[in-house]
DNA sequence: GCTGCTAACTTGACACCGACAAGATTGGAG
DNA sequence: CTCCAATCTTGTCGGTGTCAAGTTAGCAGC
């Protein structure tokens, strides 16, 4: 909080998280570069290696991070008592909030599979994803058990944001992510 | 064709693309270097430059190359007279044994997005798309027009295909995709 | 206040990579 | 046989990830 740069940054890792979720949201993870997150910081080159030990390292704190906002996303939907469709909506509300989060929540060959951060929050968003399909009211899953219908949901969830995000869909679906995903999704949720 | 490597390659292009789909199958796209690409291929390090010109041309030329063969699946269900539910499989099918270059179709940071190749393999793999879909019995649509439940079919397919090779999907689910992509979709065209 | 300790950060170095320029080799058209 | 264009090589440059060793800052205990 000082006007002259100490020493000791104090906050550098958040500081370098968010500093790589606002590079990778311009250019992608690919693109990412950890001497340039220490340039955006202000700080040497070897810095964010000294936090994240890696760039893997760097990737899987930042999924981790993105696991646990989806999670509390998901939370938020449920605890204004919003069903499965709302749930979905908020997945993809995530997904384009947090574009770069998410691209690379889903990257394995990207991350440390078995950080232990990592996998904490992976189990806590799958949780949440779990408790927002068993709001699923019981007739719409007759003929099929839940679980597999938590991973139709998830999957049509899940791909409608990646395709959004991806850049993929027709231009004329219009700029609101939250009300094409609403259409998009209702069909597999309310049939007939 | 002679046993000694010839000064020209001969066939160097579709040699370096069979060997980053092996090397990302491997490792992923982020560990894809044009250097290693050149030694698997007995060349020099500067070829893969002359032939694709930039590390992304390389993977444009194999997203273009994906996107043709996941059109060729898809006529090919169609020819075989199979319906909505067998263009799904068919899409998760392609993405699972080509998982280098469904890896890299979606990915448009990695990629040249104007280039007229990719362009027109896009344009070709979403016809067969739409095809996919129109062939929906009329009564499955009701209450929504064919283009919301062309990407509800697309989402969900496209959903599913992308958890699966990204590894998130749980283990119980067996090792067969095709079989529990079918299970996962049918909620979708088969409701009730 | 001083000492010692540990975490935070810097400096320097090395191998690797993508990209570019310039040269060498080849096959083929005329 | 000549010439040309495409293919591939060689050499080089700046940038990057990672490691090792050194430097600084905060902090507890005396």
């Amino acid at each position: 909080m000082r006007d002259t740069r100490p020493y000791h940054h104090g906050d550098l890792r958040r500081t370098l998280l968010a500093a790589a979720a606002e590079a990778i949201t311009e250019s992608g993870p690919a693109a990412l570069s950890l001497r340039d997150l220490a340039r955006r910081a202000g700080v040497s080159h070897a810095a964010p290696a000294h936090h994240f030990g890696d760039k893997a390292g760097l990737l899987t704190a930042l999924a981790a991070e993105g696991f646990g906002l989806l999670a509390d996303e998901l939370d938020r939907t449920r605890a204004a008592g919003g069903g499965v469709l709302d749930a979905g909506v908020g997945y993809v509300r995530f997904a384009v909030a947090h574009r770069a989060h998410f691209s690379v929540m889903f990257q394995p060959d990207l991350l440390n599979r078995t950080d232990p951060e990592l996998l904490a929050a992976q189990d806590r968003a799958s949780g949440a994803l779990r408790s927002a399909v068993a709001t699923v009211e019981a007739p719409q899953r007759r003929g099929a058990d839940a679980r597999i219908a938590g991973l139709s949901a998830w999957s049509i969830v899940h791909g409608f944001a990646t395709l959004w995000v991806s850049g993929a869909l027709p231009a004329d679906l219009g700029g609101d992510p939250e009300e094409a995903a609403r259409q998009v999704i209702r069909p597999l949720f309310a049939p007939g």
